[in-house]
DNA sequence: TTGCTATTGCAAATCGTTTGCAATAAGCAT
DNA sequence: ATGCTTATTGCAAACGATTTGCAATAGCAA
């Protein structure tokens, strides 16, 4: 089930077009391994075809969005822009490097661990969720 | 040590000046147990002072923000405001509920044990960090 | 092809937040 | 207390990211 084939079906299933606009960003979207902003995307797809507004990124964008093809990335502490991310990823994990700033992806079973074992204490369905260490305010 | 102290320390070691205006938002600040934002902190704080403006809060919570009094909450997906929290809080974390989306709070020292696990397996020191479960798409 | 209508680019609008400026007020020195 | 220096204020304009109104364009089903 490739990216661009689910992108084509939940814009068809919204009555929608696929058009040679969103077609190159869900392209440009299906090659991606980082997460994004808008503004880069536009760039991006300004490259191959200058006749993408920014507008039609966003529009875009938030299509997507709605039907859980990406969403958005929070970990960053930037709160000016929205990042997203692809959402067909594996389960993982990230750490913030205080000094560069760089998102530190990682993988751990010991956090499958802990979600089991929260879900067992507290009696809920780990969704998604948040944890924040340290007493220190973030920079 | 009380928040309106630290706050008070914190202005004057910047070299700046305790107004009727700051200490109005410091008081609010420290009877607050939830997040908040700019918005509603102004209106709460016209209650009792409508010679309180919307820019002064916003200045008065970037000056505790720079010192660490406070400090961004990023769990709520509402990418549109900037929520903070108090930064003298114990360690704790939150689930956002999918349905009603409120943000529940919870200890568990799991997490602490899982915090000592993930820097011994890494080598690193987790000053802050978020752990995001679930492989489906936030809400 | 034709026709209906979703989509586009553009520019203007919005929303949260920041900033320039002239007036005011903290608080140190007297 | 008084005066002086300068940080702080309110206001309104500026800002940057995102959204939206609109007239023109282009999917796509018949």
């Amino acid at each position: 089930m490739t990216f661009l084939a689910d992108a084509q079906q939940a814009i068809k299933d919204a009555g929608g077009r696929m058009t040679e606009q969103r077609r190159l960003i869900v392209e440009l979207l299906a090659q991606t391994t980082e997460q994004f902003d808008a503004e880069r995307l536009y760039l991006t797809a300004r490259e191959q075809n200058d006749g993408v507004s920014l507008a039609t990124v966003y529009r875009t964008l938030n299509i997507l969005e709605a039907h859980g093809l990406i969403a958005p990335h929070y970990v960053s502490r930037d709160h000016e822009r929205k990042y997203y991310e692809l959402s067909n990823h594996d389960e993982y994990y990230h750490f913030t490097c205080r000094n560069c700033r760089k998102v530190i992806p990682f993988r751990s079973d010991r956090i499958q661990a802990l979600k089991a074992a929260l879900e067992q204490d507290l009696g809920i369905e780990v969704m998604h969720a948040c944890v924040c260490f340290g007493d220190d305010s973030p920079a």
